[in-house]
DNA sequence: TGACTTAGTGTCATATTTACACATAGTGTG
DNA sequence: CACACTATGTGTAAATATGACACTAAGTCA
């Protein structure tokens, strides 16, 4: 107990809700918890802020070492801190939220030290801590988000189709889009890339690849045109 | 020094950017230090969380105890947790941002304990910490979140012209509305109850008085219709 | 070769947004 | 008391954006 205050503190972590997008599936990386308490179950990645690091230190850290995940698109989401929600002492939590391409970070075995594992959003497992409140509030920030920010383009690969686009955004608005209009929509935006690729291994036409051209983006955003599906 | 333990922890303190709108201005409540570090500096008002309170607790605690305020509106923002944002040692803040209506909570005196007075956004004096880029981040959430949901009313009186309310709307966004359209697209939206009353004490024709009608708005937003300007 | 699956494409009706100007009401002044 | 001043309050038309809708094309597989 080498650490001495004035005052009580709460003691501060991170928890990172990790979205992935697979076969039309809006998923999460969950750990299997192996200490006390909720020993066992399953909990978003995270851990305490160490006194030397920033809190989105923290969290790159804690993803790389719970989920080997490195380079992803990170952004805050909100601080909890109510009274309850660790049993123990009273803890705040610093959330993010990342955002990774799936195929990138296949489901790790279930030979780690913890077990991680992706679940779909909509068959998730009963979560630790307060934590199933984090992943409410990061769905609805999430949703908010990718109207008006390409973010949506974190979740898939580099090259992509233009309905796995779509299928995406309607994964994560809940709701069904046209597929002429959104493809009048997004190829009038202008930011992506027509590749001379097309999709491989499937059992009927084959589609072509897109690819997101963040350098356009970024000379239209300081035009003042935006990003709106 | 009573409190003991196993690893160092942060500080953890709540900041409070306090919005008010007065003569087509938007102005924030800073408050004077009287401690150091930056005594006498202007800084956001905040204090240290306590181990038995939660994060809102705090913020609304410190807003009554360093500005007299209570009942207002107010949201997390963002939680600041870098190394360097305090001289003394490790703090993390959460901040939030307030709304207030400015006429219930006029300017007070330099008689207070602790010196608060409101400055107009487009001069402010120089601020202790990182309190300049908090606000910064407030501006720009405030910004974001006015065209989507009716919190500029927080910053007006009960009752206010529509002239009032497109002033806030063009500070608040940084540009100019049509009067015309501003109007016809508010009142359509069918959240403003007109009042039998008018202006008062104005050189000129006085304008109709509006209140925002918050029963009216639950029940659209519930079927769906949302608040867009 | 024929069945199957998904890719890819255009038009028209409707709704929304934008641009734009003048008569009216009330105050204050000479 | 009339005239200047200031801000209120109002409608229309053009341009743009959105939403609904169905068929041909390309490729796989049996």
């Amino acid at each position: 107990m080498k650490y001495k205050y004035e005052f009580a503190r709460p003691a501060l972590t991170v928890d990172c809700v990790v979205f992935g997008f697979d076969e039309g599936d809006l998923k999460l990386l969950l750990i299997q918890r192996g200490l006390e308490p909720y020993m066992g179950q399953w909990a978003l990645p995270g851990g305490f802020v160490r006194i030397e690091e920033s809190l989105e230190e923290a969290a790159r850290r804690e993803l790389e070492e719970e989920a080997g995940l490195n380079k992803v698109f990170l952004e805050q989401l909100y601080t909890f801190g109510e009274q309850e929600r660790d049993p123990r002492e009273r803890v705040v939590t610093v959330a993010y939220y990342a955002l990774v391409k799936l195929d990138d970070h296949k489901p790790r075995g279930a030979t780690d030290a913890q077990n991680a594992a992706w679940f779909s959003v909509d068959d998730l497992p009963h979560l630790a801590f307060d934590h199933e409140q984090i992943i409410d509030v990061a769905l609805e920030r999430l949703k908010g988000k990718v109207r008006y920010a390409p973010i949506g383009f974190e979740l898939l690969p580099k090259k992509f189709t233009l309905t796995q686009l779509q299928h995406l955004y309607e994964v994560v608005l809940e709701t069904t889009l046209d597929k002429r209009n959104f493809r009048k929509k997004i190829l009038a935006m202008d930011v992506l890339q027509e590749t001379d690729e097309i999709e491989k291994d499937v059992a009927h036409r084959a589609a072509r690849l897109y690819r997101f051209d963040e350098k356009k983006y970024r000379q239209l955003e300081k035009k003042g045109v935006n990003f709106v599906i």
